[in-house]
DNA sequence: TTTCATGCAAATGATTTGCATAGTC
DNA sequence: GACTATGCAAATCATTTGCATGAAA
């Protein structure tokens, strides 16, 4: 079932901003912050308002099309038919890579036996350095 | 060395608030936000201003005093003495425990050999349900 | 006495909200 | 035509900054 289905199955309108904001999100395949995805906005639709983008990202998470995470102080979105990965984000060149989602399994399992904590470990987002920047500095 | 040592030696001054905000942070041993620190601040020494604390935190943290995470949207401190570990936060009952830095270590391997990414995983905060709550709701 | 630190107030930046109007169903 | 979504402007909320004054060294 498309995006768009299944939000008028659920009797949210499909505006044209709505549809554009799903569309971007559908074709950047990365993660992009709410003012990223309001920049291209304006470039397809003028006159539509950040609130609107803001508006739109949370009803798109709550319907659960959509995934948010934290990018340091930051929130970045995307489209969840990318499925579950976890964010690699390099502090020195802002790339963010994904990584497999099963990679932090393991520690998944030593939480719960060590502190009996269930960790919610979808879309981590992890600092650090990429293949390329580390060494330079 | 103490902390006000440190502080003097690297040439800062020793202010009543700094001294407080230190004490608080060493007595709370937990992990406190902006604010609560601001609100401590309050009950022991009238008319401190909220910039100060924020500017001391700063500060403290820059002199490797104090630990600055995220805790979601907002950020938690605590002073270095505790050692290096990372946070189980709970989502239910808000509660912050520790957990041995070690944990993280595999991961961190399984980071660099994979993704050639080098990962900062030193007081990291990670989500889900303690003991406690889990089988609740 | 010389800086540095503080208090105050105003600025910031991301996000949220109230309300009248426009647009979808 | 009914009712929701949008644009607009103003409100938040945490944090930061500029500046004049006050307090360490």
């Amino acid at each position: 079932m498309s995006c768009s289905t299944t939000l008028k199955s659920r009797g949210y309108r499909l505006t044209p901003q709505r549809r554009l904001i799903l569309d971007i999100l559908h074709d950047s395949g990365g993660h992009l912050t709410a003012d990223d995805i309001f920049g291209q906005v304006q470039t397809r639709i003028s006159g539509v308002n950040k609130s609107t983008v803001y508006r739109t990202l949370e009803l798109l998470e709550s319907l659960g099309l959509v995934v948010k995470s934290e990018l340091g102080s930051s929130h970045i979105y995307h489209h969840v038919e990318e499925g579950h990965h976890h964010h690699l984000a390099c502090r020195r060149c802002g790339r963010i890579m994904n990584c497999d989602k099963d990679l932090l399994l393991p520690l998944k399992d030593s939480l719960l036996k060590r502190y009996g904590f269930s960790a919610e470990l979808s879309h981590h987002l992890i600092q650090g350095l990429c293949r390329d920047c580390r060494g330079k500095d």
